[in-house]
RNA sequence: GCCCCCAUCGUCUAGGGGACUAGGACGUGGCCCUUUCAAGGCCAAAACCGGGGUUCGAAUCCCCGUGGGGGCACCA
């Protein structure tokens, strides 16, 4: 394990400390899960602490409900955290709304320390700035009006009661380099920066003054985020330096991309069908946690040249920051039906059987566990996701299966045919005192021979009246987990729908 | 408009100067197996964005171009 993180901070094997920090703003969707997976595994890997932080600062986006289905999407997938908002911790609270006195003391540090100042400007005078910047195609950003403020001047109006911001004193000269895991070093010039609000108007922080505060409280030694905050990346070292604090290592994953490759991943090419984007999603599918979590490591991330099937111990042993992708990956979801394939065929059977259970409920067939047992070694190797196994298999527990009446016509064969082959099936059944695979299977396929047919013709039109469907688990056994008393019963309701076709 | 990042088959990727006739996986096509459908086995098509360098030698290093992605809020 250490050769394979050995290019990273020594830290790395002293007390690592990864945290997970979603804002709950909306549905957890796959990129974030994959975050929080890259950051369990990483933990887990150096037996370090997984960390749950909710950045809740944006009372506007707030969404009820969103911090419930991070905790649901989480252990779903199989990553218990030692730390959160739900389980307490040494460094509590882990709500960053229940932490505003911390951001404003250290706020008013970099005040006292020159490298913050107060704000008063009016959110519609920079609004009128932006909008006047962008007019002369300039990059906008703040014009330093109450930078240049002295501090004399600006304690007063704040004493007196006058609304203000906090902003950072981003240096005007000069740059700044940030060393990420990944890409290397990161230099910004600094005029390309803008003096960052820290603390907004009603006593909050933004997450660059937020972030930072508890990655540094929380002793957190390793930050995982996606690219889309390289470009404030430089800031965070100013902050950093700012306080005069080590900084974490910092790993800046590419992010997701619609499958089409156009685009970051969004919400819209969600909602039902086979681009579900939430895990919740997902679940309902039918799709297993093991095989989501294989699929998501393997985005943006690689083992070496052959392995790809992988549980989350191999994760957790094989698992490797450098080998993290630095371009963006398009989602794959053909790839996430292979794997759950995979994952569905090394269940164990009774594994299998107790996970069906809930997908034939949500269909409305209230089936056990023990009554599904019998099925399972016949749709294991057939199935790619569980709601699959109620659409071939949901036939054994209905009362009566709706064949179509062309569907029962053999292959090259008239209805008269058909039905005269029902009928000497049924015949043949009736002299079973119960049905056992073994010499079911021959007395059909010598009926077969009897009567001139092709195996295949003889057991399609038994397959569609027995099981209502083309497609099924194969017949025989099909018949034999049935029992004759069903068997018949759908074979003389074939019969039927046969003669009135003539 | 400005800034940052990235660039190998359709997609996910291996590759860190010679081991590359560029490997694997998904998907696609074909064959085998076969009571349907799968699963499994075998085979096939399919890529180093372009141009300059550096070097005896470049998919690998550098520069430019192009393309893609991300960011430019009192959101995260």
């Amino acid at each position: 394990m250490s050769s394979e993180v050995g290019t990273l901070p020594a830290r790395v094997n002293s007390s690592t400390r990864v945290r997970f920090a979603p804002s709950p703003t909306g549905r957890l969707h796959i990129g974030g899960a994959r975050t929080a997976l890259y950051d369990y595994l990483l933990a887990r890997q150096t037996e370090g602490a997984f960390v749950i932080r909710i950045e809740d600062t944006d009372r506007k986006r707030y969404v009820p409900g969103a911090e419930e289905e991070i905790y649901e999407v989480l252990s779903w997938l199989g990553m218990e955290w030692n730390e959160g908002p739900d389980v307490g911790g040494p460094f509590a609270p882990y709500r960053q709304s229940e932490r505003a006195d911390i951001y404003l003391a250290h706020a008013e540090q970099l005040v006292d320390s020159g490298h913050a100042y107060y704000c008063f400007c009016t959110a519609e005078r920079l609004a009128s700035v932006r909008k006047e910047q962008q007019a002369r195609k300039k990059p906008p950003r703040y014009d330093g009006l109450c930078r240049r403020l002295n501090s004399e001047e600006a304690l007063n109006r704040k004493h007196v009661g006058e609304s203000h911001v906090i902003r950072f004193k981003t240096p005007r000269q000069g740059k700044t380099t940030g060393v990420d895991v990944i890409r290397g070093e990161i230099t910004v010039e600094n005029a390309t920066l803008d003096d960052y609000i820290l603390l907004k108007s009603d006593g909050l922080p933004v997450y660059h003054l937020a972030a930072m505060v508890d990655d540094h409280l929380m002793e957190i030694t390793h930050v995982l985020r996606t690219s889309e905050w390289l470009p404030t990346f430089p800031l965070h070292v100013l902050i950093y330096e700012a306080f005069g604090w080590e900084q974490p290592a910092w790993v800046h994953m590419s992010v997701l991309l619609n499958p089409s490759g156009k685009g970051k991943l969004s919400k819209r090419h969600g909602s039902g069908g086979a681009h579900a984007v939430y895990p919740l999603e997902l679940k309902e599918l039918g799709y297993l946690p093991e095989a989501v979590v294989n699929w998501l490591a393997l985005m943006g991330w690689s083992y070496d040249d052959r392995a790809e099937f992988f549980d989350m111990p191999d994760l957790i042993r094989k698992f490797s920051m450098v080998k993290l992708n630095a371009s963006p990956a398009a989602v794959n979801f053909s790839k996430l039906d292979h794997f759950n394939g995979l994952h569905i065929r090394s269940l164990k059977q009774e594994d299998l059987a107790k996970r069906l259970v809930s997908h034939f409920h949500a269909a409305d067939l209230e089936v056990t566990e023990a009554e599904l047992a019998p099925i399972v070694p016949l749709i294991q190797e057939r199935i790619r996701t569980l709601n699959e196994a109620v659409e071939m298999s949901g036939f054994f527990f209905r009362d009566t299966v709706q064949p179509d009446p062309q569907q029962l016509i053999g292959k090259n064969m008239s209805a008269a045919e058909s039905a005269a082959a029902v009928s000497r099936s049924t015949e043949l059944i009736q002299g079973f005192d119960r049905l056992d695979a073994e010499s079911l299977e021959l007395a059909l396929r010598g009926l077969a021979d009897d009567l001139d047919l092709k195996v295949g013709q003889l057991f399609g039109i038994l397959r569609v009246a027995v099981t209502g469907q083309r497609v099924s688990p194969p017949l025989i056994e099909t018949m034999e987990i049935l029992g004759m008393g069903l068997v018949l019963e759908r074979l003389n309701r074939a019969a039927e729908l046969l003669d009135s076709l003539e």
